[in-house]
DNA sequence: ATGGTAGATACTCTA
């Protein structure tokens, strides 16, 4: 079992990537972020030929995530329990083959001080929150997506430049390690270590030739589900091609 | 010191 998370910042403009990808990568499950499309224009029926089911909540311009799976989609659960129908299209859920998978686009912040912030530290506590009241952790639970929070050193290109910054500020770390606490594994770290890779680039000043990047996309799985982990990997390709999203996908394999 | 690029939209915002 793959299941993969790749923020493709527009499905519109992506699509041929992400269909060339699907076909190489061979993912049963792939959880996606920045949409940017309204349901009604989502390519449901383009991904259906590619052998994917969907599931998608989305909005204009913005926001919008979506989960493609090979398998049978079960009890879809759009937005956090306190949103509403104005609310920034920023999570979804489902259970595919047993597994409770949660995909997330988390706040950006814009900048410390901002109501963005503010609103991305709220976002997150909302989450926990969401764990705590619907899923169990001696289940197979899955969180992934655009968590826009590097955690540790180790997923910042350079943490002493980065340190009290948006993205490795030190109150969203903690609000992103409240998350965990609910009873999530860092997959990544979990398999590979302490190794430095990074899963986003920043478009400007050539940070992907310098790998000046940030580990921001992540897959954590509940205790139950990391028994059964066999791999996780960043795949950098998607990055060195032409028009590229700014993000790479993430992969995690099951046994 | 506050640029650099990309995407969607409509003459700017978000990232």
């Amino acid at each position: 079992m793959k299941i993969a998370t790749w923020n493709v910042n527009s499905i519109n403009v992506r699509m041929p990537q992400l269909l060339a990808w699907l076909d190489a990568a061979k993912p049963d499950i792939v959880c996606l972020q920045e949409t940017k499309v309204v349901d009604a224009n989502f390519p449901e029926l383009e991904l259906k030929a590619a052998g994917y089911d969907s599931a998608f909540t989305g909005q204009k311009s913005y926001n919008g995530v979506a989960i493609l799976s090979r398998l049978p989609i079960e009890d879809v659960q759009l937005n956090l329990p306190d949103d509403d129908a104005e609310s920034q299209k920023r999570l979804i859920a489902a259970t595919i083959d047993g597994i409770r998978i949660v995909n997330t686009y988390i706040p950006n912040g814009s900048e410390l001080g901002s109501d963005k912030y503010a609103f991305k530290l709220d976002w997150l506590m909302r989450l926990r929150r969401f764990f705590d009241a619907t899923c169990s952790k001696e289940n197979d639970v899955l969180l992934c997506g655009d968590f826009n929070v590097a955690i540790e050193p180790a997923d910042v290109w350079n943490p002493a430049a980065w340190e009290g910054k948006i993205h490795f500020s030190k109150p969203e770390r903690a609000a992103i390690t409240f998350v965990k606490q609910w009873g999530f594994r860092d997959l990544f770290r979990e398999l590979n270590g302490d190794v430095r890779e990074f899963s986003w680039w920043d478009y400007r000043a050539g940070a992907f030739q310098h790998d000046h990047g940030l580990r921001i996309d992540h897959i954590w799985t509940s205790q139950k589900l990391t028994s059964r982990a066999a791999a996780c990997r960043i795949d950098r390709s998607t990055r060195t091609l032409d028009k590229p999203s700014d993000h790479a996908p993430v992969i995690a394999e099951f046994n």
